[in-house]
DNA sequence: CGAAGTCAAATATAGACAGCATGTC
DNA sequence: CTATATTTGACTTCG
């Protein structure tokens, strides 16, 4: 099928033609002929890089009114909102927490990329353009199974297809166990492939030797190398430096930041930007290739990175950089890692080592990835990696016209560990992708904002709204009536929701109206959210977060005036659960509790009636960074002083600007003086 | 006596979405 | 419930 074939107007198959999009790709055909041109709904379960964006973009330019494509990243949807924008005649707009097209442009943009959570806030904001949608794209749908976001989607999504019945979905997800669950709730039709672009073999090293499975072998030179370092480690390094010599570049995954650092450190030692530069003098190098002159490329990169930030982390990178090799986690600033993906992707760089980040981010495809880890620590010990994460670390290998193929390791320690990864990871199948709508914390935040918004007044309509979900579709019986009559009794306890009739006089305090005698007792009674509730649902916070602002609030109440500083504000939004905890260590503790003993008549948790006394500590911590850092820190002290990254400092401070103007909006709703919030969220 | 070496115990561990109202070249 | 690399510290040995 030819893109001449489609129906789409003309000018669109020029702008495709002239980016080299000519005939259909095997997966392309199967959505047009299960209907993306049509206005059908489609779930596309399909590899990353077999042209799921053109099938988005089918579906959008046929769509006949606007659309929205919604994608769980904020990079991948600045990324998507480019292309969209490219195309012709096309007026995209874009709308994400960290950056947004004008509101009274998003109602007349022909598409709309936008996150998840901000297409769900925008409906709790009563925003226009989530109405007369003709078509919706959603990517990355497998994220229904995650725990913390998938309720989010499916809510939203059950939402925009009952507020407009006739709106067009269609849906793009790995490859996942179970897509015919997934199309079965969106009354669609499933295409399903395997097919990529460049083949891609997989393959498991031990004891030096990597088995493909196709088949094919390859004995990875056992260097004695540097005794300090493991067989792992060096399998790993001599994999990379096999891909480069082949000149190819690679993609190394480890487990921490601190592995990823060190493995770039050990790569440094090969010299991998001269053995870059070595195969291209040699002649028989890529002519496509457009770095002519790695070493001095990769020098360039290391003065990039060094020109954004001057901190202990960015200099190691840059140090690294200049032989080509860097390191990718959270805690690079978002500038370095930016930098980092792009001069990979203008292969300016080598490799790159590292942690899961990279698997599902934007796109940085590379010859071979090598996965040396596939373990990862939590609370309890560690766990495998989810067979899913693992296939799309692997799925980054093989650029399209630039790699003859792609090939993925994963490394073991013995043949063991070779048996053990072939059957978890190379012959597996991906986990099935099951519903966390269950969960009671998620329950709490969809009932308040379905109630908040108005779309329903009790516990039927609650229900009747959430029947539409992923949800209520996988399970004969939802009987989700108990669970949403907890979350409304928690709610009312928590000054959220109240009898309809109450809502309106016993509005704003947190622990006024209706006891617990609401809710649970007569299911289709009339519930309304209180002055409180709506707002900590249009600020978007958990409920949780609402609650313990609102205590707070209660505590500086009581404070002299004085003593309810900057600090007092940042401890306040820094001990709610939307606030990312600072990992506390061992020996740092007694020095936090000194300071929170210090300053504890600024603070409105005494130290003996924390619930969670290490968790209090842990947000202490993060909240006298915070203090420091308007008091005029610098990164560079703070990340030395608290041993955080960059990237953990900016994510910080970007989470304390949105909840001090939530913690500042709800004291206006509680009737509080805190002028606080305000002035900390000035400084920040 | 002090420096250097040894071994066991302690330490630390991935990631990332969200508000709102203006102002600006 | 599961692991592991690195750092720290107590202790020993060597010069």
């Amino acid at each position: 099928m030819h893109v001449a074939d489609l129906p789409l107007a003309p000018e669109y198959v020029d702008h495709f033609e002239g980016a080299g999009i000519e005939e259909l790709y095997p997966p392309q055909v199967a959505a047009v002929e299960a209907g993306v041109c049509d206005g059908d709904n489609v779930v596309a379960a399909v590899p990353t890089a077999s042209g799921k964006t053109f099938v988005a973009e089918l579906a959008l330019l046929t769509a006949g009114g606007p659309g929205l494509y919604v994608c769980p990243l904020r990079a991948l949807a600045r990324e998507k909102y480019e292309e969209f924008d490219a195309l012709p005649g096309v007026d995209a707009g874009i709308s994400t927490g960290d950056y947004d097209s004008a509101a009274s442009d998003l109602a007349e943009n022909d598409v709309i990329v936008a996150t998840s959570e901000k297409v769900d806030s925008a409906i709790r904001n009563g925003a226009e353009w989530v109405d007369d949608l003709a078509c919706v794209v959603v990517d990355e749908v497998h994220l229904l199974g995650s725990p913390g976001r998938g309720p989010t989607l499916e809510v939203t999504l059950a939402t925009l297809r009952r507020r407009t019945p006739d709106v067009q979905v269609v849906a793009l997800s790995a490859t996942i166990d179970n897509p015919e669950d997934i199309a079965a709730w969106l009354d669609a039709e499933l295409v399903e492939s395997t097919w990529r672009p460049v083949d891609l073999r997989t393959g498991v090293c031990a004891d030096g030797e990597v088995r493909f499975d196709d088949g094919t072998d390859l004995s990875v030179p056992v260097d004695a190398g540097d005794p300090a370092t493991d067989a792992d480690t060096e399998a790993t390094v001599d994999l990379v430096r096999g891909a480069i010599e082949d000149g190819g570049q690679a993609l190394a995954f480890v487990s921490s930041r601190r592995e990823a650092e060190a493995l770039a450190d050990r790569l440094t030692e090969e010299r991998l930007a001269a053995v870059a530069a070595g195969r291209d003098r040699g002649g028989d190098g890529d002519p496509d290739a457009p770095v002519a002159d790695p070493e001095r490329a990769a020098a360039e990169v290391a003065e990039e990175l060094r020109g954004a930030g001057t901190t202990g982390t960015g200099e190691r990178l840059a140090e690294s950089a200049a032989w080509g090799v860097a390191f990718h986690h959270a805690g690079l600033s978002s500038d370095h890692r930016a930098l980092v993906e792009r001069a990979f992707r203008e292969r300016r760089l080598a490799v790159i080592c590292a942690t899961p980040t990279l698997a599902a981010g934007v796109n940085v495809p590379a010859r071979r990835v090598v996965v040396r880890d596939q373990r990862r620590y939590t609370g309890e010990g560690t766990e495998w990696l989810p067979v899913l994460e693992v296939h799309q670390m692997c799925g980054r290998a093989g650029r399209p016209h630039l790699d003859p193929y792609g090939e993925a390791v994963l490394v073991a320690d013995d043949a063991d560990g070779r048996e053990e990864l072939w059957n978890r990871y190379v012959t597996a199948d991906p986990e099935r992708v099951e519903s966390k709508l269950r969960d009671p914390a998620a329950l709490r935040t969809h009932t308040l904002a379905l109630v908040a918004t108005g779309l329903a007044g009790s516990q039927v309509a609650v229900l009747d709204a959430l029947s539409g979900t992923f949800y209520a579709s996988r399970t004969a019986n939802p009987d989700l009536g108990g669970a949403v009559g907890d979350a409304i009794a928690s709610l009312i306890d928590d000054g959220m929701l109240a009898a309809a009739e109450a809502a309106e006089a016993g509005s704003g305090t947190a622990k006024g109206s209706a006891g617990g005698d609401g809710g649970t007792g007569d299911a289709g009674s009339g519930i309304e959210a209180t002055d409180l509730g709506a707002q900590v649902s249009r600020q978007y916070l958990t409920p949780e977060t609402g609650v313990r602002i609102v205590e707070g609030l209660e505590a500086v109440a009581g404070m002299t005036d004085e003593d309810v500083t900057e600090l007092t504000a940042f401890e306040i939004v820094c001990d709610t659960p939307d606030m990312v905890d600072t990992y506390l260590g061992n020996a740092e503790r007694a020095e936090i509790y000194q300071f929170a003993r210090d300053r504890s008549a600024e603070l409105t948790t005494g130290m003996a009636e924390a619930t969670d006394f290490e968790a209090w500590l842990e947000s202490v911590k993060t909240a006298r960074i915070l203090t420091e850092w308007v008091d005029g820190a610098s990164v560079e002290e703070l990340v030395e002083a608290y041993r955080i990254g960059p990237g953990d400092l900016e994510s910080r401070i970007e989470r304390a600007e949105w909840l001090l103007g939530a913690a500042d909006a709800l004291a206006d709703v509680v009737g509080v003086n805190m002028p606080a919030f305000a002035s900390a969220r000035a400084k920040l």
